[in-house]
DNA sequence: GGTAAGATCAGC
DNA sequence: CTGATCTTACCA
């Protein structure tokens, strides 16, 4: 079920649980579907590299990423091995160990600033490269994707994609409407 | 071997 | 709006 198209998943994964094994947990309230090698925003638009193997793997796994000389950034990988596909974690709300994030983030004044961008939550969830390809269904494993009794949003916002200079024009970000961790207020353009 | 750009963030 | 900071990937 989780292998298809990142655009189809991703919207999909909305409100879901991001899970670490000492207890902080973010819900998923903003996403980004990157679809592969015909995706010329995607990391994959070039094939598979070294740093991107991950992203032509199983899905249900995780694909982190190094940018900008100082963040890390995470996605789900959602195709068939070969595709490329995956969806940027962009925010999350904190749900659990509070505690253990704030000091990773000692940075940020208000909670909100936490976990509100694809680098500030794999910096308070203590997500870095050793994650790189790892299962997140897998029931041992140190970071999990998880559901509970919330449900992805019947209607979520939409806009384009951000901070990308290829294929700009494409809505390929969704988030749930109205909460305070989106990192972004929808642009004018391709918003709804 | 050199280099340009980068799915970002914080501070001015 | 700009600086930080450095890895990756592409080109010669």
């Amino acid at each position: 079920m989780l292998v298809e198209d990142s655009d189809l998943v991703a919207p999909r994964l909305l409100n879901a649980l991001l899970c670490r094994d000492d207890g902080r947990v973010g819900r998923i309230v903003e996403v980004e579907a990157y679809r592969g090698v015909d995706d010329a925003a995607s990391h994959a638009r070039n094939g598979m590299t070294g740093r991107n193997a991950p992203m032509f793997g199983p899905a249900g796994h995780a694909y982190c990423y190094f940018t900008y000389g100082m963040h890390w950034c995470m996605n789900v990988v959602t195709g068939d091995p070969g595709d490329g596909q995956a969806v940027l974690i962009r925010a999350v709300e904190p749900v659990a160990g509070l505690d253990r994030m704030r000091p990773m983030r000692s940075r940020a004044r208000r909670d909100v600033d936490l976990t509100n961008g694809p680098a500030k939550l794999c910096e308070a969830m203590g997500i870095d490269g050793s994650f790189d390809g790892v299962d997140l269904c897998d029931t041992d494993g140190p970071l999990r994707l998880m559901s509970d009794d919330k449900f992805p949003p019947r209607r979520p916002g939409r806009s384009t994609r951000i901070g990308i200079t290829r294929d700009v024009e494409r809505r390929w970000r969704w988030f749930v409407t109205g909460n305070p961790y989106v990192s972004k207020a929808p642009t004018r353009k391709g918003a709804r």
